[in-house]
DNA sequence: TTGATTTATTGGAACGTTCCATTTATAGCA
DNA sequence: TGCTATAAATGGAACGTTCCAATAAATCAA
């Protein structure tokens, strides 16, 4: 049984009686054999315990139908989220996505795309690691393997991009803030080095704009995008002489830092202090109290990005346009309306 | 720049004035060339944008150096952690491993674990789906590559596996249940299909026998392994004639959906009913309140499948032994004495 | 100087496929 | 029956490597 060399379509075509023509023929479902030869084919493909080997195969055809992600944080519950829609799409297309974690180095994932590259990807889909330059991406470029960005963007880059609308829903969250009464804001979390950071910054920045909040009432922390980041931008924020009442996350991770932060102080987030977060990812519904966050419906751009790939490898282009995918808010149970100013207009109503 | 047919070995033989067998030596670092060559060659290699292809040279070599990562269920962050294990000691042996999700579902299972092969990986860590059968990995076995289990054991298969010791870990936290006093237990969530099932669920019942617990009094509750399962246990259990004032969960998902479901009743986890999880995934410390849980040391596990994944493949064995990791309870706040316990010695002292 | 050794380099065959150009078998038609 | 058109099956070359055996160049011993 257990052959020890592993056979090959020489040896299903002597089992067969055909040549190994013919066995390769069947192999790929051409209609120009015999039906009963395919049968009969078909059989000592099983008696001999055939495994095709891609790799010959790809040598001759020059494309594989090997398609790659590359995730910088395999353990953020989002990415794996973006990943699921991706498989959807893939799945149906018959093909099997292999999936690659950088851990957020770009060292790694000089790495894991070399790796990739040499693999024969047919196509990539990335979230590039933190601090990546776009020159990480110029041999796949020449080599002419389509690419596209996923959640993440580079400054400078023509690589196609799927994105939801951050600055929209970072917009969105604060003007709900602003809403409920709030007039001392803050934006947790993040660092200006990534461009979905200042894509949020910016909404948070132009609704207190907009809506009537002085530039200086409107505090800003960065930290990690981790809850032990939004426990640190917490006690930062609160340390200050005016300490804001109201705060948006970077990311949903952050904003539950943060109420874990208040909670081990003895608020409760939402009366205490209002605090939405940015993903919404499974969790923040199951939170304690219910998180009101920014939906970003990420498995929706997963099979956005799957799907921009595939017609990108149809089409054997390298360009392909952007999308923003659109975003909402869920509002949930972790922002009430600012306390004092319900004690300026005592009538002005409850919660909602 | 962009030059359409991608460059081979001649490319670079021809531009550095050599053969192809030189380029071939220098790309694998062979010591028998001559230094000044190499360097020249390896100019030659930037010049052209070369890119080795390793299925033509798998093709000659027949062993590649892909180890593939088979995962049930990537949205749960347990697995996430089990990955990333596995990737630090792969990365300092210079591999990339690639992760493939099955979804929980035998059929994709069958898919992936084909693709895999085609693409003639050098070893498998896999976590199989729910369902699967001996015969998913027949074609495997056949072919001599190296297979590790993590995770999940199959009910009847000779192929090692890594796994926490779910017997002694189901144990001991029953154990600490009834120390506390609590005499009407319950485990919540997964169902007999599952090997990992039955191994906590028989440390659950082991604890109960040999401290004392009538078999009527430890109520079994099937269910999903998800938060939502969690909260369909609770709802089942407290309904009723005499319900359990504790639970062991069969994971950590299933406990934080039991006491969301005891939040919404207006019952607090921990004094009202305590409730242990299982895997301690780095959300259970985050948690309000926090989670006592099992900790299996799933990084270290992941650790562990690799080095003995990288040690089949060195000796080219397929066989290897199993490991059972350790485990310890990790006590946290989300398990009370059994207030009817202390009712009945009032004096019996507190917490712990 | 010559032959024996060592050090660097090279050509050719092989790996398992695909695809093109042929060949062989089958059927259709006058 | 012979001839063409169609269907089915086939042999050979090619894909980009590696590895072995062989050659060429350099060094050494006598």
């Amino acid at each position: 049984m257990a052959s020890r060399a592993k056979a090959t379509i020489f040896d299903i075509a002597r089992e067969a009686g055909v040549s190994k023509s013919t066995v390769s023929l069947v192999l790929q479902g051409s209609g120009l054999i015999r039906p009963e030869t395919a049968v009969k084919v078909r059989k000592a493909i099983e008696d001999v315990g055939y495994v095709y080997n891609r790799g010959a195969a790809n040598l001759r055809k020059a494309h594989s139908n090997v398609i790659g992600m590359v995730i910088n944080d395999l353990t953020n519950p989002f990415f794996a989220e973006l990943a699921v829609g991706m498989e959807r799409v893939f799945q149906s297309a018959g093909i099997v996505p292999f999936i690659a974690n950088t851990a957020e180095n770009p060292v790694r994932q000089e790495e894991v795309l070399k790796s990739l590259m040499e693999q024969g990807v047919a196509g990539l889909i990335v979230s590039p690691a933190r601090g990546t330059t776009p020159a990480a991406f110029r041999r796949l470029e020449m080599a002419g393997v389509p690419i596209v960005f996923a959640m993440r963007r580079l400054p400078e880059s023509r690589i196609p991009v799927i994105t939801p609308d951050n600055h929209r829903g970072a917009y969105l969250a604060t003007a709900h803030l602003i809403g409920k009464g709030h007039r001392q804001l803050a934006f947790f979390g993040g660092s200006s080095d990534l461009v979905v950071y200042q894509e949020r910054l910016g909404g948070f920045r132009e609704a207190c704009e907009t809506l009537g909040i002085a530039a200086r009432d409107a505090l800003v922390v960065e930290g990690e995008t981790s809850r032990r980041g939004g426990i640190a931008c917490l006690e930062t924020a609160l340390a200050m002489a005016e300490p804001p009442t109201a705060a948006l996350c970077f990311n949903d991770a952050v904003a539950f830092g943060v109420m874990l932060a208040l909670r081990k102080r003895g608020l409760e987030p939402g009366p205490d202090f209002a605090v939405v977060g940015f993903d919404d990812v499974v969790e923040a519904e199951h939170y304690m109290p219910a998180l009101t966050s920014v939906a970003v419906d990420t498995p929706g751009l997963g099979e956005r990005a799957a799907h921009v790939m595939l017609k990108m490898i149809q089409s054997r282009t390298t360009r392909a346009e952007d999308h923003i995918g659109a975003v909402n808010l869920v509002v949930r149970e972790s922002c009430g309306p600012d306390r004092r100013a319900l004690n300026r207009q005592p009538g002005k109503g409850g919660p909602l």
